[in-house]
DNA sequence: AGCGGGACCTGTGGGC
DNA sequence: TGCCCACAGGTCCCGC
């Protein structure tokens, strides 16, 4: 489900629920919610939660383990793929169909609250970790650098190679966070083909590529996210990016800058739209 | 190297 | 109304 904008949006309307919280316990209704290279979900328990970041599309809780030691979390990695969602709610309230996993929360005043993972298709994971894991868990070590916070310097040598634009920007190692909506939405904007040879751009094209991903990302982030079917934030509230897209979801429409008819094609094996006239 | 296909899951929407 | 198929915001793994 989310992508960078969505997790960005997630992580800000999460923050106030859970910052300098304590974990009570934890009840993993789901066990394959649980990342194998994760330490047991358990332990999270009386560690008090001092951070509240994003790194790509993983949204990152930083925590004061209550016994700090080599074999102690002190970071909580909720990476939601498809369907997951991070959903405060009353202390007690009965999990729903798809909560696999709920967190109970203390703040500093006593009260108690907790955080509900919900996940329909359950390919999201939980991941407790610490440095050792941290440094065994290849998706970490290889991501890549944050988009809005890199230059079209750092992405020209990333795009090396043969394979096909989009294939390379939908690959977490090039750079992390983008996913298929804003892939689509940046090629459209910088006017290049998803099929393009990735080590074909020139520096040019590589300024005008970056310069869209990062307007779309921050518009996007601007109408917290695009909703299209699940997708809501810790408030509970739906973004709005969905209704500025202009190719995403759009094949056989018009294109907004030509008016020729948007195609429609599976590229790097995800459904892919775009104007043929318009993006070389 | 890089692509396509399948796997992992559940739900929904369209066509008949 | 109901059934069946296609498809969905992600990633990994396999064979060609």
């Amino acid at each position: 489900m989310p992508e960078l904008p969505e997790v960005e949006t997630i992580v800000r309307t999460l923050a106030p629920h859970v910052l300098n919280a304590r974990i009570e316990a934890v009840n993993l209704l789901h066990p394959k919610s649980a990342h194998p290279l994760s330490l047991p979900l358990e332990s999270l328990a009386g560690s008090a939660i001092c951070g509240a970041r994003r790194r790509g599309k993983l949204v990152l809780l930083d925590l004061e383990p209550a016994k700090p030691g080599p074999d102690s979390g002190d970071l909580l990695v909720i990476h939601l793929r498809m369907t997951g969602s991070l959903l405060p709610r009353e202390h007690k309230a009965a999990p729903g169909k798809h909560t696999r996993c709920v967190f109970t929360l203390k703040d500093n005043p006593g009260n108690y609250q907790d955080l509900f993972f919900d996940d329909i298709r359950t390919f999201g994971k939980i991941l407790l970790a610490n440095k050792s894991i941290l440094e065994a868990w290849p998706f970490w070590n290889e991501l890549g650098p944050e988009p809005l916070e890199m230059s079209a310097a750092d992405l020209k040598p990333r795009l090396r190679g043969n394979r096909q634009l989009k294939a390379a920007l939908l690959d977490q190692k090039t750079i992390a966070g983008i996913g298929n909506i804003y892939a689509d939405e940046a090629l459209f904007q910088s006017r290049l083909h998803p099929c393009r040879k990735a080590g074909s751009l020139d520096a040019g094209d590589c300024e005008r590529l970056l310069a869209a991903i990062q307007d779309v990302l921050l518009r996007s982030i601007a109408q917290c996210g695009s909703s299209i079917r699940n997708y809501k934030d810790a408030d509970g509230n739906a973004g709005a990016f969905q209704n500025s897209f202009k190719v995403y979801g759009k094949g056989g429409e018009t294109c907004p800058a030509c008016g020729a008819a948007l195609q429609k094609s599976r590229v790097g094996g995800r459904a892919t739209v775009f104007c043929g006239a318009c993006q070389k």
